[in-house]
DNA sequence: TTGCATCCGGTACCCAGGTACAGGTTTATC
DNA sequence: GATAAACCTGTACCTGGGTACCGGATGCAA
């Protein structure tokens, strides 16, 4: 019958009030069950769920994306759903890119760091230091 | 003398003519050369540049945290600079955090992938998949 | 030296992802 | 059962990251 307030699920995840209606509009979160008066009650895997999304945000997947990604993981009903298979497939070679990129980036910003301005000068007033990045992804 | 038309940057590098500008009053571009009628000249690399851009706005980076990753990368002047040691250091502390998370992302994908649902399908109609995701970073 | 593609600066607009506010109801506490 | 805190719906507004449009100037080729 219980479950949390809009208030307190805002609160554990760090978000606004406002971005949980929001999520709900755009079919982030589930519709919650409501108290009597129209007040909205909260499982508290919510509070996850929420955290999910925020760093998958960070990882820089659009909402909708996350969205998604969160039900790719999520109702996978069916026994061998293709469609779901399929897109879980997409999901996951797209996450392998982002992390090839990010590891380039690093290994950019080691290189900057421990070789020091002499090493990395070698490069042209202009044409300086970011040419490691020039074959990224896409 | 020469350089390349703005309009020809902006094909090579894939991006509209108007970001151009854009990230020059960003600060993201140097101010390019000009021709004596006012039109902008840019040295080459400037289409390298953009790929690093557009690569680190993919990966969840703003607009503003991949100026300072290119300043970062770039203008290393003087020996052992410590602000921007600082900052590498700092950058190079997200980026594996990022790593991280991603890779925690896709092995949940994979899970999800080639368990397939019985094995997913063990945690609650709510409680769902994303559980593992519990314990990312921030 | 004319003509057309390209570029200029300035301003206005667009979309994603929120966030704030208004005016009214519910809940919890005393 | 009064009253303050929390919540409701709806709508308006804000920021980041562009993109489009305008009227005018430039570049270059024939």
């Amino acid at each position: 019958m219980s479950g949390l307030r809009s208030g307190q699920v805002a609160e554990a995840a760090g978000v606004n009030l406002q971005t949980l209606r929001y999520y709900e509009r755009r079919g982030l979160l589930a519709d919650p069950d409501r108290t009597l008066g129209g007040h909205r009650l909260y499982p508290p895997e919510t509070v996850t769920v929420l955290k999910v999304i925020k760093t998958a945000q960070r990882l820089g997947f659009t909402l909708e994306e996350v969205a998604e990604l969160l039900d790719t993981a999520r109702h996978r009903h069916g026994p061998r759903d293709a469609g779901l298979q399929e897109r879980a497939r997409l999901k996951l070679a797209e996450v392998e890119q982002r992390i090839d990129d990010l590891q380039a980036i690093r290994s950019t910003l080691r290189q900057a760091l421990d070789a020091g301005c002499d090493d990395l000068m070698t490069c042209a007033r202009r044409a300086c230091c970011p040419l490691p990045f020039a074959d990224l992804g896409q």
